[in-house]
DNA sequence: TTATAAACAGACCGGTTGTCCTGTTTTGTC
DNA sequence: GACAAAACAGGACAACCGGTCTGTTTATAA
């Protein structure tokens, strides 16, 4: 009789579970994933997936911090860097995200979006982690257009109004392409958004950082 | 012994449970919220809830279709009708909603987008109402604008183009409010979209609009 | 080898969930 | 008043959920 042998591979299991996590977590959500469909997806017992993952929510925090931080960065954050202006990066992400919900012919929407959603009113802890992800993605346009104006091109429009309204636009517009399943509002919205004029906008760029009282969130 | 008496108020109840769900819904999200929670709330017994709604869906359904689409109508489709202008009425809702907002000192998100996100790819039917309550909420702005154009207004913008944009970047900017806590997003955005040049933007208003296939949504 | 801890297996449990079912009461109609 | 249907009460229940617990196997280091 073949006796059968057992490899430990800790970053293998944990990398699986990540998988199967991040992808249930991105097309069922959160609360409608249930650790026993995970486990039998990612083929892991309940001993090793408590052994990585003490709770669930810890589940759920390794997979906003490590894999919806790096989507991010992946499809934006980066492919803007490397466009020449911060205007053009914005246009190409969003043609290129367009272009691969057409082909493969479903919106699941944008895992960020998504979690944050359901989460940030949930626990405070999930809605931090996410915020720091959304700002650190509109940071990130907005630098890039800041080094854009010092460079001579982009007039006198207003580098964190800008990263603003995109990353704004973006989520919004996924949020109707995955309600529609249509990707096309997409494209709708891009065009609409490079219409947006390099003059400047409102009564000069006032500074408006208001942050709400803390001790009155969320009363049930 | 005063005998109890029970008066009969069917619509008084649904109304009641409608009441209960859809803030809870609101606050907790769909899945989070147990129907017994929603019965203890309300002060609805088991029997009760599941005379006027045989299952949870058919509660949501009747909270998608009854208050949700309501609330789009009442906050953002009158108001901008009896605006001045589409562009106009779009920023004085903007306006409107972030300044109840920080006065309320919490963000909970658009009603709309928080189910819209948990359920459309839960479950066709909830997607098809969201998409058509999406829809008609983006044609009434542009309609709007239409009527400004012909009345001499408003260059050669496309209004469905306007009108998506408005309420992607409504959607998205309250995504952000949510997960940060601060409705200052929503002001940034404004102030990004009202520089949106009434100047024709891409290359002149394609129509662009392709469903995609079907039977391929969503596969486990 | 031996000890020691990490990695994993798998059963188990209390609590919750949504739904169903059987009655009882109220309401409207003739 | 008789009667049927709607409105409501409240318990029952099976399935499921997340977490815990005990025990076994594998890797590591002395």
């Amino acid at each position: 009789m073949a006796r059968k042998k057992r490899t430990n591979d800790p970053e293998g299991m944990r990398r699986r579970v990540l998988d199967v996590a991040e992808d249930s977590f991105q097309a069922r959500g959160y609360h409608a994933s249930s650790l026993g469909d995970l486990m039998a997806a990612a083929g892991v017992t309940g001993g090793a997936l408590h052994h990585h993952f003490p709770t669930k929510k810890a589940l759920a925090l390794a997979v906003v911090e490590e894999r919806v931080a790096a989507a991010i960065q992946e499809t934006w954050i980066e492919p803007v860097l490397a466009a020449s202006t911060a205007r053009e990066g914005v246009r190409a992400v969003f043609e290129a995200v367009a272009a691969e919900l057409e082909e493969q012919g479903y919106v699941r929407g944008c895992p960020l979006n998504n979690l944050a959603h359901e989460l940030s009113l949930a626990d405070d802890e999930f809605r931090a982690v996410l915020a720091r992800i959304f700002a650190g993605w509109r940071q990130a346009i907005a630098d890039k257009m800041r080094v854009d104006q010092t460079n001579g091109g982009e007039g006198g429009i207003d580098p964190d109004r800008f990263a603003a309204l995109a990353v704004a636009t973006y989520s919004g517009a996924m949020s109707m392409a995955k309600a529609s399943q249509d990707a096309g509002v997409l494209r709708e919205c891009l065009s609409g958004l490079e219409s947006v004029q390099p003059s400047s906008g409102g009564p000069a760029a006032r500074r408006r950082r208001r942050v709400l009282p803390r001790q009155t969130i969320q009363p049930r």
